[in-house]
DNA sequence: TGACGCATGTCAACATCCTGACACACACTC
DNA sequence: GAGTGTGTGTCAGGATGTTGACATGCGTCA
């Protein structure tokens, strides 16, 4: 292959589309909850691995870390999170979620679940198995 | 499924995280042409359908049309492309790529075609099929 | 003919994210 | 102890994309 052929054959574009869609109705299912994408991953990987620093976050969620920052003091201003004053060990302040903002993500988590579970109907769960394999080694080709 | 499971486990989390993973090897391999993703996007789309106008070039990738006359102004002012100063029909004008822009976009396909094929190196025929059709499932189950 | 809907191009304000830069805290080495 | 390297938090500027708004051109229909 020499060049990208058909475009709605092109592997890479259909991955951009996809990707586009699913951003779209993660949004639209987001906005009632006043949560941004990014802001709702925010939450979501500090439910699951709480005290993570402010760089660790970004790593996590592919931005940079002075994105990240922007991101914690939205969600640090509504109260749905916290972060020490000053940090205890070097200069990283790990974050915590707050009630509030386990509350808050358990909405969002069953909203983005039904996105996702709307983005999978057409698959068995043998499909579904195969596309993340696909996909995992789609990303990580690149590393 | 009521939330988001393990991030790891989760199809839209890792789609996302290829698709992150691709345009981050699509820019590396477009910075040496001096194109951003979008403006390859637009080559590449206006290259197999030559004609079409600003809004409809903003439709076929996903940007608002603001976003696309952006895009146009700067591919314009390189000499990639040309649009008639006035329209002859309605207010769209079609957009054409010129002779450089046929250029460019030759060498930005090709690089962008090296990065698909690194990204699909660990699948066979049948698995490139395999997931471009499950990719267009995905996609096509938000429309 | 005139009113209305609709698509298009464009301007402005705003949000988000990035790159570059700097200061601080710790660990390691000489 | 001083120098160096790495990781972290934060500020500033710029690039890119979005929403909101407005004017223009065309088609439809009463």
């Amino acid at each position: 292959m020499r060049q990208v052929g058909d475009l709605g054959m092109s592997v890479g574009y259909v991955l951009k589309q996809a990707a586009a869609a699913l951003r779209g109705a993660m949004d639209d299912a987001l906005r009632p909850l006043e949560l941004t994408v990014s802001q709702y991953s925010c939450l979501e990987v500090l439910g699951q691995r709480p005290g993570l620093s402010n760089s660790e976050l970004a790593r996590a969620t592919f931005v940079t870390r002075q994105a990240m920052n922007q991101v914690l003091r939205g969600l640090q201003e509504r109260d749905l999170l916290t972060r020490p004053a000053e940090a205890s060990h070097g200069r990283s302040r790990p974050t915590e979620l707050t009630d509030e903002g386990r509350r808050v993500l358990a909405q969002a988590s069953r909203a983005v679940a039904a996105v996702e579970h709307r983005m999978l109907a057409g698959f068995d769960d043998d499909g579904r198995r195969r596309l993340l394999t696909d996909l995992l080694t789609c990303r990580d080709a690149f590393s």
